[in-house]
DNA sequence: GTGAAAGCGCTAACAT
DNA sequence: ATGTTAGCGCTTTCAC
């Protein structure tokens, strides 16, 4: 175990190099109006005692905490079992770095934890947050909210009571749905069935939606509820095989889905895509390349809408000028507001 | 974006009650001592204000923080594409939440991060430290120790400077290795190949270890190395079959490792176990269930591994009763050391 | 049992 | 250009 070395103070700097405490917070925040022999001795100092500046001091005056956290609403096995949060956090990390600041995540798996994390954003430990797979039902928004602290949702929030103003980043579901079923439509299937996503989520909601579009009047037994897993794949293509043997075209919720339903397929002897042509969606490369035949899929950059959501969020946090960020963006009207990201059919093997 | 709601502090709670500022403090932090009427009349006011504690000021005072950071020593492609993480996260995640902790994850993908997470650490923003996926050429115990933040260890460090008394939570790599190794020449396989993980950690190290343990003077062309990741599992199996057509079996520095050894046997035409067995190591479910044929493998317990980490952590905090961990453990001796679990081979059907 | 007051370590006016 | 000083919001002696 590392040994407590009692830390010093902005006071034992100044002592030692024979300055008041003002001067060595100002050679410490950066040495503007400060003499160049007096910032060498402050220097030398600050190395020879091995200063930190304690941030809870720091933040206390400031209100900044150069720290952004990143809300998950999953539980971790789930976080890390999909690829998509990475390629997310990715974005995000590359933003909050570029304006250094620390990413703290925070995964809520369940209930309880959820006090847990409305207190840390209450408590003042950030300056703003990104919350992520949003639940109909989920309280997240109203605790940010009440917490106080500027946030950016991934994907489109479901109506909750404050979330009417929320900003977000998402992807055109719906649109890319729709993309993906005329392509099927376009191969001349007839019979094309729908694996969704958690219908808990609006991403799943605005997928089924764009699936709807296209075929209206669908047979209902088409559509089978899936969980955005593999396994929840398997399970809904045994269940749609069953129900209707005579299917043609699958478009799975998203890539994961797919691949799960492409095993059940094969397992039970349909051709793909000859017998049956799947669509995916999400283009998580380490899936959709990695199918028996590779998967044709929906493209969304994911890393970008991580980046965007960071990005925004540091414009509202200028805008405001909680704090310190007093170099405030131009602010002209009123915050930034959400942004829907195009989506892009990519065709390989499977349809 | 959320409203911004200027926090009510403690004094805006005491004046609606009509009580001191300590008696609100004293209320918040658990009621001892102060009489029921009273009580009830700041429980409401704090209700009524939506008073959260800033957790900066408390800190100040303290010198408790409530969280825990976990860093971890790979960029954000790997840690979510590797359920080892997971796994450990999870077990952490149990223990922390136990201990009324919050759980920071710190990401450290490259040299440009260690000085932020250095800072971050020695910033006083937790009571304490959770370090993995060590490299032999890390910095990140110096820093950890230089911040004098306590840090407990997943995997054995490498010798580093400040490391000697370092405390970490291992599995039995070596002994592991030394089963597997021993199992498949049990099977009567006598030209058994290794494909190492990522010679820059120990964990790698000390499994190739095992395996020459059992393997003396073998022939140096049946070891190659490779990084933990299914890509370099192919990489190298392929190597191997170039080299050592004759080879009969395969130790895999862990199930990742294998998964790509097998893809590239099948595709070889080698049946796995007749013409090649195959141990992987890890036994991580999703992975090692999954592959075709399920693969034999030395389990480790991931979960546990996180959740003896952190509560040996807890157990040093206890002891160096540090800001007001007063409630300081028996601590008979010095503080708690090292771990190291033992592995147990699970026979699946890959040898 | 309750309140008054002294800081925790830092930044930011304000003086000089 | 540098120093002095007043807090930031909280906990914690110490009196009452």
């Amino acid at each position: 175990m590392t040994e407590t070395a009692p830390r010093p103070t902005l006071e034992a700097v100044a002592a030692r190099a024979g300055v008041s405490r003002a001067t060595v917070s100002r050679v410490v925040n950066g040495g503007q109006g400060v003499r160049e022999p007096l910032v060498e001795r402050v220097r030398r100092a600050v190395e020879e005692l091995g200063y930190v500046p304690n941030q809870a001091a720091r933040s206390l005056v400031t209100k900044r905490h150069d720290a952004v956290a990143v809300v998950i609403a999953e539980p971790e096995t789930r976080v890390f079992a999909d690829p998509f949060f990475a390629l997310q956090l990715r974005g995000i990390s590359k933003e909050l770095t570029a304006h250094d600041s620390q990413l703290v995540l925070l995964l809520t798996g369940g209930r309880a934890d959820h006090a847990r994390v409305g207190r840390y954003l209450a408590g003042g430990h950030v300056d703003g947050a990104l919350v992520f797979s949003l639940h109909f039902d989920d309280p997240l928004p109203e605790l940010a909210q009440r917490a106080g602290v500027p946030t950016v949702f991934g994907g489109r929030p479901g109506w909750g009571e404050g979330t009417r103003s929320a900003v977000y980043v998402d992807s055109d579901n719906r649109g890319g749905a729709r993309d993906a079923v005329r392509h099927l439509v376009g191969l001349g299937r007839g019979r094309v069935a729908h694996i969704t996503g958690a219908l808990g989520q609006t991403s799943a909601v605005d997928r089924l939606d764009g699936f709807r579009d296209v075929m209206v009047d669908v047979d209902p037994r088409l559509i089978v509820e899936g969980d955005f897993t593999p396994a929840g794949g398997e399970r809904a293509m045994r269940l749609l095989l069953e129900r209707c043997p005579d299917l043609d075209a699958v478009f799975a919720a998203n890539d994961l889905t797919a691949s799960g339903a492409l095993r059940v397929l094969r397992a039970q002897g349909r051709r793909v895509p000859e017998d049956v042509a799947v669509v995916g969606f999400d283009d998580m490369l380490p899936v959709a390349e990695q199918t028996d035949p590779p998967l044709t899929t929906i493209r969304q950059d994911i890393e970008e809408m991580g980046r965007l959501m960071a990005s925004l969020l540091f414009r509202a946090l200028e805008r405001r000028g909680g704090g310190s960020y007093r170099d405030a963006g131009s602010g002209v009207g009123g915050g930034p507001s959400s942004v829907v990201l195009p989506t892009t059919l990519v065709r390989r093997a499977s349809a």
